[in-house]
DNA sequence: CTAGATAATTCATGTCAATAACGATTCAGT
DNA sequence: ACTGAATCGTTATTGACATGAATTATCTAG
């Protein structure tokens, strides 16, 4: 939380740039997401993995690495944690013993179901300004510039790095001029 | 750019979900800004800041780190990357010999407007799946989502560290269940 | 004039992403 | 079969960056 700077008037920026008020309340979402899910000892790519784990169960790791765009080798350590967490096993593949297929635990299992919970949880505090329409115009909207710009649906663009910092620049923000 | 990995069919993931929708677009916007503004050497808190500092001139470097929300320490090496490129200046306060006051140069104006316009093809490049009408429809949504949550207008919450990947969680996103 | 607060800065620490290199295993071509 | 290239998971190294404590200079209050 920044410290309270009310005091500053927010100068003239806009309802203009979509591209910075986008940047903007993603961020907002993922921070908020990041705290709460914090509380179940995880972090946001754990969850991220969680999840594609439960849609694409027996996936070695190379794929996964593919799949979300990280370095096989950073995701060692990330599937450690979980392994240590007993969320997720690493079950040798009798077929390529140089290969693991990943599986979710039960245990797995249940911590999808609570970051589902709180998932939704979140949906109801963000959309709080809208009303239920709004809402799905809003995810239309979305759902449309996500399949235009290419973006791989289920998986999340964040995991590659940020290019240094989280994108907090002012696209379009301020009065520019 | 992740390979490419369409062949993994993408799941029931859902035009449910708009927490993770905006977290996924948004982490997305971010990158390509992260991404196009890198052409002009700068990363993207360097343009956050030039931002801020054209709607304030004047800011010491405290208030600008309390507006932006990052440590004073941090903003050190930020600003002595903008005053190395020339597009701001520290001037001596009078008054008080203790701060700075922050002030762009003429090139940091010049800079400003060229991220202004960038701003703009990107908007356009984003919204490419969008109407005008759908447009502003967008912008309206999200800008009531801003002042609902308390964002502060015109400040990226990005700088504050981002809970350790950017969001890269599934808010919402897998059939999860 | 002294004591405490404040501004900018430096430094030390810890975390984490990107890259290269390594051993084990599998596969292709002979 | 056998050799060499490619692939998988892993380790180690490097570099960037957030965080917080300590440092120096200046201001304000009594």
């Amino acid at each position: 939380m920044p410290g309270d700077l009310s005091k500053i008037p927010p100068s003239q920026t806009p309802s203009s740039g979509v591209g910075f008020l986008l940047s903007q309340v993603g961020a907002h979402v993922a921070a908020t997401f990041a705290e709460r899910i914090a509380s179940f000892g995880l972090k946001p790519y754990h969850a991220g993995i969680l999840n594609v784990l439960a849609n694409h169960p027996g996936l070695t790791q190379q794929a996964l690495a593919d799949l979300l765009g990280v370095f096989p080798s950073r995701l060692v350590a990330l599937l450690d944690d979980l392994t240590k967490l007993e969320l997720i096993e690493r079950r040798t593949s009798p077929a390529d013993r140089r290969t693991y297929s990943l599986h979710l635990t039960q245990a797995g299992h249940e911590m999808g179901s609570k970051i589902g919970s709180l998932a939704e949880v979140m949906q109801d505090d963000i959309c709080g300004a809208l009303n239920e329409k709004e809402r799905v115009t809003l995810a239309e909207l979305l759902t449309r510039i996500v399949a235009q710009q290419k973006i791989t649906p289920g998986v999340h663009p964040g995991y590659r790095k940020l290019g240094g910092g989280g994108g907090c620049g002012d696209e379009g923000a301020g009065d520019g001029r």
